[in-house]
RNA sequence: CGGGGAGUGGCGCAGCCUGGUUAGCGCGCCUGCCUUGGGAGCAGGAGGUCGUCGGUUCAAAUCCGAUCUCCCCGACCA
């Protein structure tokens, strides 16, 4: 027998502690999310404030998630045949004010510096909210030729957006992000590349942080200043509140013609780029601690754990000689197999203190093994997911724990998939609509007229907005009437209170 | 930026209203012993100019003013 399952922890027949919390300093989410929220990143040590309003330390936990969050996204993005460069992090006031949609819409937000040592500049320099502009005035420079194109490029680089009301990770004044530019021969490329990374985005959140995502057009409302089009992908937390996971802008030729990005084209006329734009942030490690945390803390999907495995030694009797070297070779050979594993020998900790330490910091597997399991040459396991004991056969340990740890990813993801489902509901009019959003929360889909003022309207009175225009409109539901205004409704939208 | 709440050893708090011994408590930390299968026990110990600046007073954690930061609820945003 390679897998025995033993019990449930926390409740059923076979319980080892029956409705007992081991993690026990973290206030319960029902009873203030955001206090929640706040303390296990604080707790879990994944960052702390600084001392400056607004800005956080992402400390060693974190950002070794964002580690392995960048490792795995920027794969993705040079498979999609994208190369990594780096620009200036300030950028003149007046490439800012080329595009003055642009600058309109990040103007309360920059930061700007004013001198260089004792001396004022003579033009401001914006700490980069966004480098549209910046990585305009190059293009225009490379860019001569209809051979020159596409230009597919990426930056991971740091942003700077004076926000009015900040949080650890979801909004910060200085984050870290990736953001790619590109530059094409035609609107149709254009349009192709903004869709393409759409849906690398909605793989990747899907896939390695296993939340599920709406994926989607904004409403000109919620569009990027200075872009024709922007996408998005949105989720939803376990508070019932939607948070913007990544977006995908389709630029037009709104850029390159301020910025001046012409080519010769294959008939020999002069032509100005298709540009797109696209970024994802550290705001998804936030995403993270809102789908998937419970009241004992983390549960990170093991694609992006720090550790996916932590091995804790049961110090009985002469440990040293009896336990510790299983302890040790499980952690070697399951370090071999390239999984990210801690062994966790220190004394001055019992082995309950660990358990509930790590099932705090989100470790997806848990393997214990003490002197009655060295006997048997076996260990137990625990899953952090579903909190569930096995007792795993040593022999077989190798090959079941990346088992294990597909499952888990699997789980998390089914059981945000399934609280998305069970969160998202439908309005028919807008009395149903108020009353869900009140009363329900989640995701609300309804049918829109596609006006900015009913739009307005709605978010005035419910603070909902809407999230997302799906691409893939239903096609079985034959257009309805607008939830506020009665009219006919182009688009069926789902609309909700968002972060 | 509006409205509300809060800053006291690393963390969570009490003390403040009604100024006056050496500023307490729990957790954590250090040392030793003993322990370790779900956050052990005992003994000893370290650590605080009470967010900051200024004022009132013989005397300020406590009263007054300013300022910074955090949290919550709204308007703006990845």
């Amino acid at each position: 027998m390679d897998r025995i399952e033993v019990a449930k922890i926390g409740d059923g027949e076979n319980s080892l502690n029956k409705n007992e919390r081991f993690v026990k300093q973290i206030t319960p989410k029902s009873e203030d999310f955001s206090r929640w929220y706040v303390e296990i990143i604080r707790k879990t040590e994944m960052a702390d404030y600084a001392p400056m309003k607004g800005m956080m330390v992402i400390r060693p936990y974190g950002y070794a998630i964002w580690e392995n969050i960048q490792q795995l996204m920027d794969m993705r993005i040079k498979d999609a045949g994208h190369e990594n460069a780096y620009f200036p992090l300030f950028i003149p006031e007046s490439f800012l004010r080329k595009e003055m949609e642009h600058l309109e819409g990040f103007a309360p937000e920059v930061a700007w510096v004013t001198h260089g040592g004792q001396e004022e500049l003579e033009e401001r320099l914006a700490v980069r909210p966004t480098s549209e502009a910046i990585i305009g005035s190059m293009y225009a420079k490379w860019i001569q030729s209809w051979r020159d194109l596409p230009v597919l490029i990426n930056q991971w680089a740091n942003i700077v957006r004076w926000e009015k009301v900040t949080r650890p990770f979801l909004r910060t004044t200085e984050f870290l992000w990736q953001e790619g530019h590109t530059a094409h021969e035609t609107a149709e490329q254009a349009q192709e590349e903004t869709i393409r990374i759409l849906y690398l985005y909605k793989d990747f959140v899907e896939k390695e942080l296993a939340i599920p995502v709406i994926e989607g057009k904004k409403s000109v409302r919620e569009k990027f200043a200075g872009a024709e089009e922007t996408y998005a992908i949105e989720a939803l937390m376990s508070d019932g509140k939607a948070l913007q996971m990544g977006t995908s802008h389709n630029l037009g030729q709104h850029f390159s013609k301020v910025f001046n990005i012409r080519f010769e084209d294959r008939e020999q006329n002069l032509q100005y780029v298709w540009q797109t734009s696209w970024g994802v942030s550290t705001r998804l490690i936030g995403a993270l601690v809102m789908s998937h945390g419970d009241d004992s803390g983390l549960r990170l999907p093991p694609q992006v754990a720090p550790f996916q495995v932590v091995v804790v030694p049961i110090a009985l009797g002469d440990w040293k000689k009896d336990v510790l070297p299983w302890a040790e070779k499980i952690n070697l050979d399951l370090r071999q197999k390239g999984i990210r594993v801690r062994l966790d020998s220190r004394e001055e900790y019992t082995p309950g203190w660990k358990f509930s330490e790590w099932e705090m910091r989100g470790v997806p597997l848990r393997l214990e093994i003490g002197p009655r399991d060295v006997k048997e040459n076996r260990c137990v396991a625990v899953r952090r997911d579903v909190q569930k004991k096995e007792i795993l056969n040593l022999d077989s340990l190798v090959q079941l724990v990346p088992d294990l740890l597909r499952d888990i990813q699997t789980s998390l993801f089914h059981q945000a998939l399934d609280f998305q489902r069970r969160n998202t509901h439908w309005a028919e009019d807008y009395e149903e609509f108020k009353e869900t959003i009140e009363s329900k929360k989640g995701f609300i889909k309804a049918w829109w007229c596609g006006d900015t003022g009913c739009e307005d309207k709605i978010k005035e009175e419910t603070m909902a907005t809407v999230r997302v225009i799906p691409i893939r409109q239903e096609e079985e539901e034959k257009a309805g009437r607008c939830v506020y205004c009665r009219k006919e409704g182009r688009e069926l939208v789902y609309f909700a209170r968002a972060y």
